[in-house]
DNA sequence: AAGGTGACTGGCG
DNA sequence: TCGCCAGCCACCT
């Protein structure tokens, strides 16, 4: 091995995802009947910080697209989404129709239906 | 290429 | 707990 080529022998550099992408790949990875926050998808893929990026990727989500987008709350276990009443029920009908809970205030708990990552507990 | 926007958050009163 | 505020970040002009 210690001939390797100096170069890169890898073939042509793949376009970087773009960090959107990245956040689709792992939303649809997220189980039925459990939900996420923002800030929990993006500490996953390594940008802890970048939570208001992750709003940003899923507001461009197309419907028609097979991203589960409603799985995504904020951290108080809120609907999130501002200006937009029918959107926001949509999402929380879609996660109910998954039995998913929310509580008098329109919260989710976290304990009961809250997704820790691919690496985490089931 | 720089500035504006917003489906976010943590910290603090 | 709740509201407000200043960072933070990816996108879109």
């Amino acid at each position: 091995m210690t001939a390797r080529s100096p170069a890169k022998p890898r073939g042509r550099k793949r376009p970087a995802p773009t960090f959107a992408s990245r956040v689709c790949a792992l939303v649809r990875r997220i189980p039925r009947g459990r939900a996420i926050s923002y800030g929990g998808v993006a500490a996953i893929l390594g940008s802890p910080r970048a939570a208001r990026g992750v709003g940003t990727a899923l507001s461009g989500v197309e419907p028609d697209r097979d991203v589960p987008w409603w799985r995504v709350i904020n951290r108080n276990g809120e609907i999130s989404i501002k200006g937009d009443p029918i959107l926001a029920g949509l999402q929380r009908r879609l996660l109910e129709k998954e039995r998913v809970k929310f509580d008098r205030r329109g919260r989710v708990d976290w304990e009961s239906f809250g997704w820790r990552g691919p690496s985490g507990p089931k």
